[in-house]
DNA sequence: TCGCCCCGGCGTCAGAGGTC
DNA sequence: GACCTCTGACGCCGGGGCGA
């Protein structure tokens, strides 16, 4: 599912923190290119059929953004998780070098 | 049970930004 | 400039939790 797979620790600490951008997926039309069945459509619709049209297509729209942005929080916080057992994992390290280093100093 | 509040999802509108 | 997609903002609705 996510590309984030939080069991990373130690390594890779600056890997993929470009991750959870939102981008476009390619699920819009192209808006170029070849007639589509959807432009004939709309020029030869009246205007009623076309404000249905663009309607119908912005519900869709907005769906589709909302999917995509819920998509990002949890590809957040699961950044937030990884993040946060990393920061421990470099605290205690910290801790046990600090350690050692006093131990020799005495 | 009822009224209230909060939350999540939805549809719509408006505006920004891109493409032709 | 016309048309398109994307997204923030707004209001509405249904469901769940909670106190009276």
């Amino acid at each position: 599912m996510m590309a984030v797979t939080g069991d990373e620790t130690e390594t890779g600490t600056s890997g993929d923190l470009t991750a959870c951008q939102l981008q476009n997926t390619g699920s819009s039309l192209p808006q170029g290119g070849a007639e589509t069945s959807t432009q004939e459509f709309v020029k030869s619709a009246n205007p009623s059929q076309k404000r249905e049209h663009r309607l119908m297509k912005n519900r869709e729209a907005a769906r589709e953004c909302r999917r995509k942005k819920k998509e990002y929080v949890k590809c957040l916080e699961n950044r937030v998780a990884v993040l946060e057992n990393q920061n421990k994992t470099l605290i205690e390290e910290l801790r046990s070098l600090k350690d050692i280093y006093r131990h020799k100093v005495e």
